[in-house]
DNA sequence: TATGAATGAGTGTTCATTCAT
DNA sequence: CATGAATGAACACTCATTCAT
């Protein structure tokens, strides 16, 4: 009988292992050869466990995203309403290392779907999924008034959503300004905002 | 007699043409040869106004942001104020063929700069100058009784790059969602947000 | 207690399926994976049963002749003379699935025995063989007056072989002129002209 | 201004190793690689030259049966009817390093058009021009007296194709039996049986 | 006996870069 | 000034083969 080796676990690790290299160095120092001396295996395994880069890839942007969400569902279980959309704002947003990760991948994948379909598929899909979970914490939250009345909760998921984006974005590219106390107050504003329907945005007179 | 060359003249239009190359197909397919066979020039011609492959992405960075900067500078020509937020919103927003070009580089360059130095002290710096513009323009506003009281214009021109960079960003891997429609509303929400004090966020209780 | 295999049962079966996929898809695409995939078996057992690719080749190879060999054998049981060469024909030319795929494999390995000694060996000692049966057919045609007093069986029998493997050959790479039913008027013509003596060659005034 | 190549030239001579190549090891063992390494060149000078190694291959194909048709041409030029025949003859069979060269070549990519429709398309074609090359000048034969009368030279072009095919396939996988000597005694008698008519075959009857 | 994990050589290909002309 | 010939490194990928289990 061969070597018994878990074929999920090994796969999960080599995803893994990319996924740290494009967040460290870039997608296109991502190579199969850089992959496999970080590993310690051969160039050759890795076409055991996976059909080919892409495959490899793919499954690294699936690692991270998995990882993301497990780390949600874990900060926000047993948590509704408000409760529940701070804790998903501290889970997103770059404040530690795992996050900053996540976030580097996700921007370097956001421009491949700019001209890849498919990927536009895969992201835009997880973009509103990640949308309709704050929209279901502010339904949550209006039913227990935890928000002011006059917030509408999808338009206030879409604001959330576009300004989390642009603010993790933001601190990548200039961890200086917004760095993690920036980060923090900003989602503490975030809530207080809702808190006070200062966020309950009018309708544009247009 | 040597040719009469406009060296800047072809430089710069070696650079637009890197850069319609990276937002069509990526930074990958942004190739010397593949350049070259576009503008019709030899290979070796480009070395001639680059020093190395760097120089020339750079180059096509650079000239991506001086159109847009070019572009923003004529549509606030005259105006002060909200009316120029309000135009830089128009102009930066991924509304027409242009702006969307300038999103799908800056995109690419902003995953870029997460792992170079370099490139982050670049466009750190240009995220810093836009939202100065912004701060600018608020101020004015507050002058003018434009805005509310209350806007704090440092922190409102914060808030406002990160929603624009969110809103932007999103609208490319999620064109059908945040469509041409979607962002004009945005954008007059923005402003009416600022208009009205609703944009007047409460200092957050930490 | 050892599983029992028939191990010969087993060679033959992988050196069928390596000879069907060669005829299909070409040697190249004759690989210990593709083989192994299409048998079921991992590509472990095949180096059990055969020393190496090559060994696993040569026997696709044998295997194909004695297919062929069996086929003749079957064809001409009982017959002797012209009747026997004439079966013969029927077997040899690609005019069914197996005659073709026969000469598929023959050709490809003809062309590797014009640069490996060894495979020449063989394959020039099978020609030699088949040109011998027919040899004898055409002798036994003789003593019955089956075929013209002229005739000299030695110099036929050489031509019918080149004969046979042109126009086999060219039924290969021109399938619609060299159909089934020109391969049999064409084999058809070959028993007649025997019979007629127009086969019985001049020699050569050099 | 760059060196001065004539691309042509060198194309020419690219394709003629890559022919010898194949000729020498096979088609396998053609590799860009060891091309490269035989012309002197670097591996990426090829690609300067050829899109791929497909074109590279096609090339090789190209100008094999290009210099056999030159030769065949010089060969029957002020020829016509019987002796161009047989001058034909003397330039197809594997009488010379040249010839034979050009069947191991054929041989292997016949086997190549089994499954390659395109190549299919191109060798058969090539095989239908060369027999109307023997039909017309068995026709001028004809007119001229210099074969039987009874002659059909549509099937005599086709027989005579076939056993051209099958003598010089044969050559090369016995070229014990079937040597220069045999090949040229057989060029005259089929000549011979052409001119005293042996060759007119009867009409088979089914 | 049988498996499949692991290896590493070899392939075509793409590419930035150098440099003689 | 400009060309494009030439180079060689790097890449993904395929494959036969070895070997511990």
């Amino acid at each position: 009988m061969p070597k018994i080796v878990d074929h999920d676990e090994r796969r999960e690790f080599l995803a893994s292992v990319s996924a740290e290299l494009i967040a460290e160095h870039g997608l296109e120092r991502a190579t199969i050869r850089e992959i496999a001396a970080r590993t310690g295996f051969s160039r050759g395994v890795i076409e055991h466990y996976f059909d080919d880069k892409d495959h490899l890839i793919t499954m690294a942007v699936v690692w991270v995203n998995d990882r993301y969400i497990r780390r949600e569902q874990q900060a926000t279980a047993g948590k509704e309403g408000l409760a529940a959309l701070a804790a998903r704002l501290q889970c997103v947003l770059p404040l530690d290392r795992e996050a900053v990760q996540e976030w580097k991948i996700r921007l370097r994948f956001w421009s491949e779907a700019t001209y890849h379909e498919d990927m536009q598929k895969i992201l835009g899909g997880r973009l509103r999924l990640s949308r309709e979970r704050y929209c279901q914490d502010l339904r949550l939250a209006l039913e227990r008034d935890e928000v002011a009345a006059g917030v509408d909760p999808e338009r206030a998921a879409h604001r959330l959503s576009h300004v989390i984006s642009g603010v993790s974005v933001h601190a990548l590219i200039a961890p200086a300004v917004y760095n993690r106390r920036y980060l923090k107050e900003f989602a503490a504003g975030l809530i207080e905002e809702l808190r006070s329907g200062h966020g309950a945005l009018p309708e544009p007179t247009l």
